[in-house]
DNA sequence: AGCAGCATGTAAGTGGTTACATGATTGT
DNA sequence: ACAATCATGTAACCACTTACATGCTGCT
């Protein structure tokens, strides 16, 4: 059967490094793979209910004033691999910056420019965040180069648009400087 | 009003490029735009008729044997380069193959290498198509630099994933071939 | 005659966001 | 006392995909 959704590996995946609140499991989810993965609320605590209906997470009651604490039960990691064993949806591209940036002649005078350095600063801030990251004392988890590698992706997507950004922009200022042979 | 949603805006710029008909629109989103941006069959008609309806797009009879051809009309250039000038949504990242490869150590053995091997070729096999495209002739119509700009972060970014995962194939590797010192 | 590709459209479902409502706990 | 943040949940809505139904045109 199955089939509920992506999220619910997201999910899952967050409850296997240990039991939390839903709103924890957000704050892990947007913590650790935020840079390729986000869940709202309205996601969570519906799949959340459905998850312990089918017996794969179970409340835990001990150690916490407030919150309801989860945790992943032995179905649960099962049902974790199968997941992420399954062959990956692949979600179709729509960037909106760009769909504006192809039509870029009939965008107003200067805009183009000032959505080239929204990328480049994006990209800056996320480097900046990612070297954080990388930082951070290594526990020598098993999973950590799998860790390491997702990181990686975002490193190496961010320095390309860094690099795009800056050659567009000296792109976009020679067309500017040029006399316009055509209207 | 407004906020119909950015497949208007999709329709509108590919419109912007001469009539045609929604079975063309689609063909001409998916052919100049593929790499950033997509529509389906079940958005192009109904976004043509609520255009339509607008007054931002009009049929057009004349030569042709099939399929109803429409125009983009003074009212609707206009309404593009407003949607144009909107600041731009910026849709959450979802990489379910990242999702996956983050957990990678619950992964069945290979699967990540596996994964990683369809990065690679579908990074080599985008460039490809990239490289054709930059072949083609330039009609040194002035959006020509815009439509290159937007090319060029497909080609940025497209090198960076196939760098990534030829790096990550090596690091998975060396992992492998580690005794593995915990369980 | 038959098939591939052009063409238009709708209905149902899904996966998701946003906004709202509510309240407990912690720190100042 | 108040504010911030932790915490849980729901209802409404939205954009979009998929699958389906239908038919035409042009080529072989």
């Amino acid at each position: 059967m199955a089939r509920r959704s992506q999220t619910e590996l997201a999910v899952l995946g967050a409850l296997s490094t240990g039991p939390m609140t839903g709103y924890e499991v957000r704050a892990a989810i947007t913590g650790t793979l935020g840079h390729f993965w986000q869940e709202s609320f309205g996601q969570i605590y519906p799949t959340l209910a459905a998850l312990e209906a089918d017996g794969l997470v179970r409340p835990r009651g001990e150690g916490r004033t407030s919150g309801s604490v989860v945790e992943i039960t032995e179905a649960g990691t099962d049902r974790l691999r199968e997941l992420l064993a399954e062959p990956h949806p692949s979600s179709p591209p729509r960037n909106a910056l760009l769909l504006r940036l192809f039509f870029g002649e009939h965008l107003p005078r200067g805009r183009a420019r000032e959505l080239l350095l929204e990328v480049e600063e994006g990209s800056r801030a996320a480097l900046e965040r990612y070297a954080a990251i990388r930082s951070e004392p290594s526990d020598g988890d098993p999973g950590q180069t799998y860790r390491t590698i997702t990181l990686s992706f975002g490193e190496h997507v961010a320095r390309a648009q860094l690099d795009w950004a800056r050659e567009s922009l000296t792109a976009l200022e020679t067309l500017e400087e040029e006399p316009r042979a055509r209207g």
